[in-house]
DNA sequence: AGAATCACG
DNA sequence: ACGTACGTGATTCTG
């Protein structure tokens, strides 16, 4: 068996696969598509010629003509896209990641340098394998050389040897220039001879054999006017087969040993692939690497004796918990601590052990992924950790908008370097474990040169805690008032399922869009008002519509509610309510949200219903822990707009708060030109819609929408707004234009969102980007003080041994319950910690208001 | 797994 | 002439 000569045409590949692959673009828009496209298809080679030697050739400088002879068709060739030009890099840093060796001669293309190849592997007696899109290498084809012509697309080849093409095109591989001769080339700018195409040259190189043969044989050709066609056109022909003609010696220094083809290096090209998004050929490398391969110093596992004895107390110490999570009382499955080269690993039956110790050093320098977990289970246990550090938020902190923040991911990211991957699941976790000192080093450098150290050791780390110490306190869950409420709806839900039936005439699955909407816009033939991707919408906007129609509307409308609330609300509180505890742990997390804002899970508790009656009712369930407690809810008013104000400076903005007027009625009074005293409450609601909108990025579209305007005058109402708050458009446009230059927004506290939308080239997720640009600032900023507050909260509520209990937080609001005896007191405090979390340029106003329930709350402050 | 829908700020 | 409000999570249906 001969050893194999894999050459492949790098230019002509990554044309085909430009034009196979749908636009990709990486989330800092660049794209990406020829260049997977690319990958995808020489892997695939790789893995199915298990080549000895593989080279890629690529086209350099003026290639248009091999020989520069043709004046009539000195042209060009068809220009690239100026979206491939990026691509051609980022694919040969690939290539050099994959310890693969790519060549490129100035003036030659890479057909010649391929030529070349073929010429150097015969010469040593080597298989070789041509991989192309072009049909002009098939001349290279011999008893040692075949080729791989890529396909329609890229997902496959047709294999190519003597015998194969003879099968094909009755021809051998010399005879393939002359048929180029012929037919010429577009795509190459080979005229050959007007009106010839395959079919016509074939014919006449399977019988004359070439196209000298041809011209000698002139006057038996068949047909006048092909005849003439070729008289007239001699010159062009022998021209274009020239043009056809592989060069097989270009000048080109090239050792045969630089093509060997080695193993990648992984570090390197799991940056790139990380880089642009690939994760499947990530994940793809990461299964093939073998540990040797990333260098990684081992540590020494110890005993927890042993490992308590040698450690450095005033060192950090990385720790891991694998723990079975419950929010209350979480079971320690494993734990591993590494301190340099020392790593312990600690199971269920060594835990009083890991407490112990952890009593004993409570100020130990912790570097953790998580803490709140690691808190929250030594808190259990009686032991408060301080000082740590956390790559999870810290990662988060460097872009929020990430996807996965796994610590494997990471080090790849930040640390260029790929965690060996191995069947033991311990060895993972140690590895994991002893690379955080590392990785969180690369972190803290990264925020310290962002400036985002204070929002990370100010804000976010002293916030963990408080949130752990939220979620293991809960909501007590008042279960009758589910029941009963239950029973209701369980009842409605029955009584108007059968009448949506009797309406319908048939039963169908009401829950189901798609059988809904062939009841609604087939059957009942009620007008289609929009559309989704995939059928009829019948969302409550349709609903609404449908119910000026017929009655089947409202019916649908209120079944909608009420199995949401029955669904999601009664039952979903009651499956999560703790048996032990009762009430329900939230859990926050800190790192999913674009903007800075908490989320909550399990349940989510910050989309408890309100703004309906109905739902809101709901709340009553929500009561305080103790008998004696009454529960608090302090919001802030208006804390976005505030925060426009600050933001822009705008005069107008600025003198409504400084006044405290009410701020619709004031942009009211504005946008509609009349005195405050004479704005009608239609003139307010119009106005606070459009107050939302400038914070949301406003359009007359949405506008519109949202207040069942004619968007014409949605317009008008946004021209003045603009008109009459001129330093929010300033500083609307002034935001954008800063994110189109910078390539993110940040907030207040110098929080940053990267907004890689802002440069695609899709008009529409642009115009998102855009939006997400002007909303990120101030809904960041909004999530910002309200994170300072409850650390102010926190504090004060410590230090003056106040018995409050923080329960939730809302976005713009925070829930505690404390005795009522303490009322006063306790709410003159969080009104205050609230107030001054941060020092804007408006005052800032916290309503305060208190109650039996999360429902009956009486305003107090 | 993704789409559709709807609950919240 | 497009397609659009910003940020989330839970449930249900469907391919």
């Amino acid at each position: 068996m001969k050893e194999k000569f894999v050459i492949i045409d790098g230019t002509s590949l990554v044309h085909r696969a430009f034009y196979a692959i749908p636009i990709l673009t990486n989330r800092e828009g660049v794209f990406t598509n020829a260049v997977y496209g690319f990958t995808n298809i020489l892997l695939r080679i790789i893995e199915q010629e298990e080549p000895k030697y593989l080279a890629v050739a690529f086209d350099k400088g003026r290639t248009t003509f091999r020989h520069e002879t043709f004046e009539d068709y000195k042209g060009h060739r068809k220009p690239s896209p100026p979206e491939l030009k990026p691509q051609f890099a980022l694919i040969q840093r690939i290539l050099e990641a994959l310890n693969i060796s790519f060549f490129e001669l100035e003036n030659y293309e890479a057909d010649d340098i391929i030529g070349t190849f073929v010429k150097v592997g015969e010469n040593r007696g080597l298989f070789n394998v041509v991989v192309s899109g072009d049909k002009d290498t098939l001349q290279l084809i011999s008893e040692n050389t075949v080729v791989l012509l890529t396909r329609k697309g890229i997902s496959q080849t047709d294999f190519f040897n003597r015998s194969k093409l003879k099968e094909t095109y009755g021809l051998d591989p010399s005879q393939m220039i002359d048929v180029k001769g012929l037919m010429g080339d577009a795509s190459d700018n080979i005229p050959g001879v007007p009106s010839v195409g395959e079919k016509t040259a074939l014919k006449l190189l399977q019988q004359y054999g070439s196209l000298e043969a041809i011209y000698e044989n002139i006057e038996q050709v068949k047909g006048s006017k092909l005849k003439d066609a070729l008289l007239a056109y001699k010159d062009q022909a022998f021209l274009s087969k020239g043009l056809a003609t592989i060069e097989c010696c270009v000048p080109m220094e090239f050792e045969l040993d630089d093509c060997l083809y080695k193993k990648p290096n992984y570090s390197k090209l799991l940056g790139i692939l990380r880089e642009l998004e690939f994760n499947s050929l990530v994940g793809k490398f990461l299964a093939e690497m073998k540990p040797e391969d990333t260098g990684e110093p081992g540590v020494q596992k110890v005993d927890i004796h042993e490992f308590i004895n040698r450690f450095d107390k005033r060192k950090p110490v990385s720790m891991t918990l694998e723990l079975k999570s419950d929010q209350v009382t979480p079971q320690l499955e494993r734990g591993i601590m590494v301190q340099e080269q020392l790593a312990v690993v600690v199971n269920l039956s060594q835990e009083e052990a890991l407490i112990n110790f952890l009593k004993k050093y409570p100020d130990i320098k912790l570097i953790t992924h998580d803490f709140k977990d690691i808190y929250k289970y030594f808190k259990q246990a009686g032991v408060y950790l301080k000082s740590p550090q956390d790559s999870l938020i810290a990662a988060y902190l460097l872009n929020p908008t990430a996807s996965n923040y796994g610590i494997e991911e990471l080090v790849l990211e930040h640390l260029n370097r790929a965690l060996p991957e191995d069947q033991d699941h311990e060895k993972v976790l140690i590895e994991k474990t002893a690379i955080l000192a590392d990785l969180m080093s690369c972190l803290e450098d990264k925020l310290q040169e962002l400036e985002m150290n204070k929002l990370y050791m100010e804000m976010e780390l002293p916030l963990i805690p408080i949130l752990a110490d939220m979620e293991m306190a809960g909501v007590k869950i008042d279960e009758k008032v589910l029941d009963e409420m239950g029973q209701v709806l369980q009842d409605k839900v029955i009584s108007i399922t059968q009448e949506i039936y009797d309406i319908a005439g048939e039963e169908f699955n009401i829950n189901s869009p798609k059988q809904l909407g062939v009841i609604l816009f087939e059957k009942l033939d009620l007008p289609v008002i929009k559309k989704t991707k995939t059928g009829y919408s019948t969302n409550a906007e349709v609903l609404e519509q449908i119910a000026a129609v017929h009655p089947i509307g409202e019916k649908l409308l209120e079944y909608r509610q009420i199995t949401k609330l029955k669904g999601t609300y009664v039952d979903g509180l009651k499956t999560l309510k703790n048996i032990d505890t009762g009430k329900v742990h939230t859990t926050f997390k800190q790192t999913i949200t674009a903007t800075g804002r908490l989320s909550s899970v399990e349940p989510n508790l910050q989309n408890i219903p309100i703004r309906m009656e109905e739902g809101r009712r709901l709340r009553k369930a929500f009561i305080p822990s103790l008998h004696e407690n009454t529960m608090i809810a302090a919001d802030y008013s208006q804390i976005e707009l505030r925060i426009l104000a600050h933001l822009s400076q705008d005069e107008n903005l600025l003198d409504a708060f400084a006044k405290g007027q009410d701020i619709h009625t004031r942009t009211a009074s504005e946008v509609f030109g009349v005195p405050m005293d004479q704005v009608t409450p239609a003139m307010r609601r119009g106005a606070k819609a459009v107050n939302f909108g400038i914070v949301y990025g406003i359009s007359d579209f949405g506008l519109s929408r949202d207040l069942g305007i004619p968007r014409k005058e949605a317009k008008q109402y946004i021209d003045q707004y603009f008109i009459r708050y001129n330093g929010v458009y300033q500083y609307i446009q002034k935001v954008v234009e800063q994110a189109r230059e910078n390539g993110y927004v940040s907030t207040l506290l110098n929080r940053r969102r990267y907004l890689p939308d802002l440069f695609s080239p899709n008009k529409g997720i642009r115009s998102f980007g855009e939006r997400a640009a002007m909303n990120t600032p101030i809904q960041g900023s909004a999530a910002d003080i309200i994170k300072l507050a409850m650390i102010k909260c926190h504090e004060t509520m410590a230090r003056e041994e106040l018995p409050v209990v923080m329960l939730l937080q809302v976005h713009d609001e925070l829930i505690f319950e404390c005795p009522q005896n303490r009322l006063q007191e306790v709410a003159e405090v969080i009104r205050y910690c609230m107030e001054n979390a941060f020092q804007l340029d408006v005052p800032m106003a916290v309503e305060v208001k208190a109650g039996p329930n999360w429902y009956d709350l009486k305003r107090i402050l």
